[in-house]
RNA sequence: GGUGCCAUCGUAUAUCGGUUAGUACUCAAGAUUUUCAUUCUUGCAAGGGGGGUUCGACUCCCCCUGGCACUACCA
């Protein structure tokens, strides 16, 4: 019978959840829910001088945030963990590491030693390219190179010990990896690496990781490709621990690389760049540090999923716009990319842009309000703001640039774009819009508003205001270009000449206060 | 330095031995628009180099070059 499919996202509480690790965590998810499998959250504290407050309950909301649901461990409605598995905090299996690294230690997979850090750096000093390994260990002070005696003496004096795993040498070890295929290691290139330290009681991450993956049966291991070299190590813990039968299959996920030059995306290329390279905006209390987000910056959830999601890895054909749905339908590993992507922020904005026109006029309006508030807009009406919004969201990319094209419908103009009347308004304009003003003001408040269907010279259905019956013959009746005519009347209502077509703009405002910015217009320009 | 991974337009990628090497982003031009923007159309732009294998290679193999990752009592 085949496995269950449990995968794992196993991130360590050291700051806000990076992008890279997002889009690992989405892959772990896509292949879980494809597979009816299991997906859990498991949290590598192990590094207790690393470690940042808030920084776990980041990661459980930016996941919560982007869709990515976790079926077992920390999660949202159960912040100590669910499942049969638990603790999901490797701070909090002490017990169960220790029973590992003695059965490690019983069965001479893995030895005792005192060096201490200070020692280890005067030998690395002493010796170019030191490896801590078959060749050199004896020459260290451990468990294999002194007397049980000695050991057992320096142990009962107190005296900080780690253990390492012994790694027999000149053996080639195979690593099958599911976007790789097969990779050969010889372990004369890998140090007998710390398992466990005795000044904090804790594992590292290899011996952590190993036990967990096991006991809470995980079947794939989908991580950053930056684990690859350790691969071989973790292949070789599986065999001594005895658990080489149910060893999870890797897949090593390719990195995402700065946009510019070389190298992998780091938070200092979002600041240098100017976007965000974490989900939520976060606080570090430990550093003092802040972190932009893609929530904050204006990303809509959906946008982040797809635009990540095409970052090393790709469907068969053209398809480039994805819901959860479809990723969790179509995804699949031996798909992914080998090399690595380069972040390009510029899609991602055509991606936000593209989800953003998806969703409705009343949605957006609620998501543009604190920008509103913001702004000094207080009380304002929703049903005119998603008026306005389904008149210019066509024009951005983020929410909170909704504000740039629509600030005119909220505040009148009080300076006028020099550019736009040094084109646009004449010698005759001023004229031009007093006789305006008498035309409007006849028209009454329903016919203001008012627009009916009718077909144009080419027999397609148009929509055309009242308005439009009103101006346009006096515009011709008195032979006066319609251009300079409505370009001015424009600058009068907008400030400048840009914004939706005019009589959208004079519905919008109504006919008092479209009356009142021509009054003030006329008073203010010159 | 050592080991490993990787290599198609500027970017993300399609192609799983036979194509005028496709698509999207970006950029440019034109059309549309009484403004700005949108939209539409068109265009620019690629198989790192060298050897093989083959009737035929972007695709398979080798070498070189280049890039990246790892090389901690961090993950």
């Amino acid at each position: 019978m085949e496995r269950k499919v449990r995968v794992r996202f196993a991130p360590s509480p050291t700051g806000a959840l990076h992008i890279g690790g997002v889009r690992t965590a989405l892959y772990n998810y896509l292949f879980a829910r494809q597979h009816g499998g299991d997906m859990l959250l498991r949290i590598e504290d192990t590094d207790s001088t690393r470690f940042v407050p808030g920084a776990e309950q980041y990661i459980i909301e930016a996941l919560d945030w982007l869709g990515i649901e976790i079926d077992e461990g920390i999660c949202l409605d159960a912040p100590n963990g669910k499942g049969d598995h638990g603790p999901y905090r490797q701070s909090e299996r002490r017990d169960i590491y220790h029973q590992y690294v003695d059965q490690l230690l019983q069965s001479g997979h893995a030895y005792i030693a005192f060096d201490t850090p200070a020692e280890l750096e005067a030998k690395r000093a002493e010796i170019a390219n030191f490896q801590y390994d078959a060749r050199t260990r004896l020459q260290m002070r451990n468990s294999l190179s002194m007397s049980a005696a000695e050991v057992s003496e320096c142990i009962e004096k107190g005296e900080k010990y780690v253990v390492r795993f012994k790694v027999e040498p000149n053996e080639d070890i195979h690593v099958h990896d599911l976007i790789r295929g097969e990779v050969v290691i010889n372990s004369n290139i890998l140090d007998d690496k710390v398992l466990y330290k005795s000044a904090d009681d804790l594992p590292t991450y290899h011996m952590a990781n190993i036990v967990d993956d096991h006991l809470m049966e995980i079947s794939h291991v989908i991580r950053g490709e930056e684990w690859l070299p350790s691969a071989p190590l973790h292949v070789l813990l599986y065999r001594a621990l005895g658990w080489e039968e149910t060893m999870p299959a890797f897949a090593h996920l390719p990195l995402l690389l700065k946009p510019d030059g070389n190298g992998k995306l780091s938070k200092r290329d979002g600041d240098r760049l100017g976007f965000p390279v974490f989900p939520l905006e976060f606080h570090n209390e430990k550093d003092g540090t802040v972190s932009s987000g893609y929530r904050e910056s204006g990303y809509l959830p959906e946008a982040v999923i797809n635009f990540l999601a095409l970052l090393g890895w790709h469907g068969t054909g053209d398809q480039e716009m994805y819901t959860m749905d479809e990723l969790i339908a179509q995804f699949s590993l031996d798909r992914v990319s080998k090399a690595g992507a380069k972040f390009d922020y510029e899609k991602g904005k055509w991606f936000n842009h593209q989800y953003l026109q998806f969703r409705t006029n009343e949605e957006l309006a609620q998501m543009f309000l604190p920008t509103l508030q913001a702004k000094g807009i207080e009380n304002a009406d929703l049903e005119m703001v998603a008026k306005v919004i389904g008149l210019t969201k066509e024009r951005v990319n983020f929410v909170p640039e909704l504000w740039e094209q629509t600030n005119f419908f909220f505040v009148a103009p009080t300076e006028y774009d020099e550019k736009s009347l040094k084109k646009r308004w004449k010698e005759d304009s001023p004229r031009h819009m007093e006789e305006l003003l008498s035309v409007l003001e006849n028209v009454s408040e329903t016919d203001w508003h008012t627009t009916y269907e009718t077909t144009d010279d080419n027999g397609n259905t148009i929509t055309r205001w009242h308005l439009d019956d009103v101006v346009m013959p006096w515009i011709a009746e008195k032979e006066y270009g319609v251009g300079i005519v409505m370009n001015a009347f424009r600058i009068c209502l907008v400030g400048a000449a840009r914004g939706p077509h005019i009589w959208n703009i004079t519905d919008v405002l109504g006919k008092a206060e479209t009356l009142t910015r021509v009054h003030n217009a006329l008073e203010s320009i010159e």
